[in-house]
DNA sequence: GATTGTTTTATACTGTTGTTTGAAACGATT
DNA sequence: AATCGTTTCAAACAACAGTATAAAACAATC
């Protein structure tokens, strides 16, 4: 369906309106939501007919599916390709590897940015349950969560394996909560800048997280 | 409007139904937020006409706004209570005071009484901006917030008092978290306890706070 | 240049939304 | 029993939602 016999030439138009309407659906989308935006509003952004939503994606819902499914790989990969990253250093260390992973999200959303929005909405309709569940928990949890529990264990010997996977969300809530509430932060104290928010966040997840260590260890680095 | 002069008789009729809304509003919205409930939906529910939201409540947002007024005022107020309570006590410690704050929402929403839907449906309006910003930043933050800080202050000396918000804002993600995504904690650890899942969260927060705490102190209780 | 398949368009359709209306039912006071 | 204010009701309202349709515009092939 929709595809022409030369599928590397001419297939200029449709793309484009295609990806037209999903970059509009991600300003859109992810400034009002799923059922603040109708079809209209979403195809006057891009510049095409209302039809076309549906010629496209075969639905309102399918398109938004579609957006979401994209700006939730590419963040999981990011991740991931960051965790790599820093175990490979020589120099890795567990407050190294905590300031990697949150640095890149809070500085998106302090300066405000489009990855920050999507971040924001995808916890948004996880809470409305409007998501494909297994989506997230397959690839949130089977693929980040593990090898972040891995690289852990890995940089912080002593760790009950058991407890592993409650330590690995309690960083990941650690992470969430500026996301969300960024401007309750930036209302409560103005003056606060990211590396002051980064310093804390290491800081305090370091500590929770070496709380964990096995006793023999624990003053070690 | 809608007093009879007589009012300590024969308001059954009006505050009943008007309470039945509310009801059938707190359970519906938290299931299905504010756009997924109709107020046909609403008034079946309360059994009572469709025009009786518009006339007592004077439309359908108010009576949303209504709801949640009540629902976060009781919030609030619990949880000042468990502080003050846990402060007076001669025993008092830090890990005593995190448990006492933790274990009555964790234990909500693991037993999926209606107090964690309600919860969770206020993240999700604050996400969508949907809510009054005002009520949210001043009784939240101003009430709770500042007294929580305090007594963390009075419980763990040394600390900076510059930090002390950062470390209560951080002290709320850790709560924030599994009431938020309960089910994947119990997708990914089916057999994790309410007193499991606390323990955790004492001690992780515990340590973290402690990280903060004055080099000398360190060591002591 | 006619034909073909693809994309875009204007418009219509069906359903639902929140709200309004005016009359009926109610309960109590006179 | 008549009258009063209050509450409930069925029905209708206008507005807007997502989707479907059929014709027009387009680009490329033969």
């Amino acid at each position: 369906m929709g595809q022409t016999k030369c599928n590397f030439e001419r297939k200029q138009p449709k793309e484009d309106t295609q990806n037209r309407l999903l970059d509009a659906a991600e300003a859109l989308f992810c400034e009002k939501g799923f059922d603040g935006v109708s079809v209209r509003e979403l195809t006057a952004a891009a510049g095409c007919n209302v039809a076309a939503v549906n010629y496209y994606f075969g639905g309102k819902d399918k398109l938004y599916a579609e957006m979401f499914r994209r700006q939730f790989e590419m963040m999981i990969q990011q991740n991931l390709d960051i965790i790599e990253r820093v175990m490979s250093e020589p120099s890795v260390s567990l407050e190294g590897l905590l300031r990697a992973m949150m640095e890149l999200p809070i500085r998106r959303v302090i300066e405000n940015e489009t990855g920050g929005k999507v971040m924001r909405l995808l916890v948004r309709e996880i809470l409305n349950q409007q998501i494909d569940r297994e989506l997230f928990a397959r690839d949130m949890k089977g693929r980040l969560f593990e090898r972040l529990g891995q690289a852990i264990m890995q940089l912080v010997p002593g760790i009950d394996p058991d407890k592993i996977l409650l330590i690995v969300f309690s960083i990941d809530g650690a992470i969430l909560h500026p996301f969300l509430f960024m401007e309750f932060y930036q209302e409560a104290m103005p003056n606060l800048s990211a590396d002051d928010l980064l310093d804390h966040m290491v800081r305090f997840v370091a500590a929770g997280i070496r709380g964990y260590a096995d006793p023999n260890q624990r003053e070690g680095g």
